[in-house]
DNA sequence: CTCACGCGTTAATGCGTATTAGGTAATGCG
DNA sequence: CGCATTACCTAATACGCATTAACGCGTGAG
């Protein structure tokens, strides 16, 4: 217990410490000033003016001049203490928030949140998961480390929903980052993948695609059939024909989608592929793949495109047609909600556009 | 102003908040299980076995499930003013953490950061606004808000000095990452540039080459100098000379490192030219980019190096000489040693190795 | 049967700041 | 000149937790 040393190293009442170590305190400025810490407090938190109470010009002088040679800094653990809020916004994610595998990285997102954090004077606490007690020590309660904040954004589609259920009962502000429906109660900020997906069809049928399919992977996270959702509401809005044989849906594109598969939609008059966009790419990937083996020219002889964009390590290549999530600002916008939240402001959960994307990976349909 | 007013919540007396918002407290606690609030203190830090301030197994388990019921959580604020620790540790850089300009990301650090942070057991709390708000608007104080944490790790090479020296004076654990001269008691962890670099050397002197050159940018960080340095002692250790030819300074590489100059080296008997690396990449791209131009081939008439890693963008194209520097060790050799600063124990910086790498950008000169 | 003592718990403080309810001297008003 | 204002300040207290002095209660020794 000697280790704590830095703490207690004042016995005495006087507000001058012994051993003139550790910083100023305001009762020090205050001795020096000649005035109570009361006044200190006033006229370095500029809290007179605003609450109409006058402090004198001379009072404020000697003040500020104390404080000045003292190098006075205020001790922000009381100062929260005292505001009763500590300033700090919680980010959790089921899983590492910097993994070392870049490919699911929120690091998008976090530009937005930091930005917008320091904009509403906010400082960050990232949870490290295992401070929470491990995914697997993941009882009740697992998450209540993150209550030391003054609200949790939370990242990742395995957020849990009883927890979060729990701490949103309990009045402490939430905000899910991704649409949710499951849990009642829970505020969140999405990108409208609908709408998004939608204006993809739209652009396909105007340029004159008659047939077009979608490939996508096994998954039922609300982004994936928001994605289905609205390819099929495109379809239909275009009087297209938006039956099952539309969306082709395989746990691995990888070695389901082949060139064969391919080349036979094609010669069944499909002139249009859209893949939904992963974590992996996979979709999207094996789309690809699968055209060129097929010797089908993009978009000569089949249009392509994605619902939302290309993986990371293909940036290099020609842009496809999709559409851009606005991830920088999806995050500035939760921590806005939040930040509401926490206010105890009347709030709503908010669906942010995308941003359509022409690419070059469309045309219109070789005439038959 | 109105905005403090979440905080003043409970004017009564009672424990128990009246609208349940807020989180729960230790009184909370010690009226649900039926004890003091200092009961609940001692059980909930496990201080009672080590003060030898026994406490009966019964009552141990009564706290402890109503703190679980309760979901409480220690306020950070408060264990702070109490001077006992937080598990927090503090991440401050002086540009944005996640920029957008992803060229002088600390991402790769930060994976190390968080995933060492997380064994140690400690959360990460993200010090925003030291690129909002301005450097000069935040002005002195700007720093102390680390102090809310246990202890800070600093990122970045414009750290000022006088406040970080002011902060390890009050005691205050503080760890920078990269290698710092200029201010005293400053722990750091950093790379070991100098013997990346002179191997790098060493390895081009012993395929053969007789005469190398630097080509450099105009900066006086510790990185750089300790890059020029080791590039100077592994000349010298080969026998090689180490004048002031053997350096190429330039505050624009791009302009000045131009075919003709790189020509003129070679014709001179330049067999092998070594680039800094920056965060832009400049001097690696100028020198590439003259060495093509120059129409000289690589590597079977010229032999190149960097002294570190090209640009991320570069990443497809044929591996340099150089080496790795181990960021994300990096990183958590720092929390490491921040950690061991917390807990009091002695210290020393660290400097970590940096790793070789062949590549496929040098072989021996050719023979005259 | 009283006293010292160990044990388990609580009451009382302190940490540094913000805030609010006064208090005092100077001023205005009649 | 007495009283109500005003203008400035200070005393007191809360914030949530850690810590320490003190208290009540058996119990075994004397």
């Amino acid at each position: 217990m000697a280790k704590e040393g830095a703490g207690r190293a004042r016995p005495g009442r006087s507000p001058v410490p012994a051993g003139r170590r550790s910083r100023p305190r305001q009762a020090e400025v205050a001795q020096l000033a000649g005035v109570s810490q009361a006044t200190v407090s006033l006229v370095l938190s500029g809290r007179d003016e605003a609450t109409a109470r006058p402090i004198s010009e001379e009072t404020r002088r000697k003040v500020l001049q104390a404080a000045q040679t003292l190098g006075y800094v205020p001790d922000p653990a009381a100062r929260r203490l005292a505001a009763a809020r500590n300033n700090l916004l919680g980010v959790f994610s089921f899983t590492a928030t910097f993994p070392t595998d870049v490919r699911h990285s929120y690091y998008p997102f976090l530009v937005g949140v930091e930005q917008e954090a320091a904009v509403q004077g906010y400082d960050l606490v990232l949870f490290t998961g295992s401070s929470a007690g491990g995914a697997d020590a993941a009882g009740a309660g697992a998450l209540n480390r993150v209550r030391l904040a003054d609200g949790c954004l939370f990242l990742g589609r395995h957020a849990p929903s009883p927890e979060l259920a729990r701490l949103v009962r309990d009045g402490f502000p939430v905000v899910h980052l991704g649409r949710r429906e499951d849990t009642e109660g829970v505020a969140w900020v999405g990108a409208d993948y609908i709408s998004a997906s939608r204006d993809v069809v739209t652009a396909l049928a105007e340029a004159g695609h008659r047939r077009i399919v979608l490939v996508r992977e096994d998954d039922d996270a609300p982004a994936s059939t928001d994605r289905e959702h609205g390819f099929l509401d495109g379809l239909r809005a275009a009087g297209l024909p938006a039956g099952p044989a539309a969306v082709f849906r395989t746990a691995d594109p990888h070695t389901e989608v082949t060139a064969a598969r391919v080349r036979a939609w094609h010669e069944d008059g499909v002139t249009a592929f859209v893949a939904e966009e992963t974590d992996t790419g996979a979709a999207w990937r094996a789309l690809r793949a699968a055209v060129d083996a097929a010797g089908l020219r993009c978009p000569g002889e089949v249009s392509l495109a994605v619902l939302g964009s290309p993986p990371p390590d293909l940036v290099n290549e020609p842009v496809p047609m999709g559409f851009d999530i606005p991830r920088a600002r999806l995050g500035a916008e939760a921590v806005r909600l939040l930040s509401a939240l926490i206010a105890g402001e009347p709030t709503e959960s908010t669906l942010v556009a995308c941003t359509f994307r022409a690419g070059v990976s469309s045309g219109p349909p070789a005439t038959a």
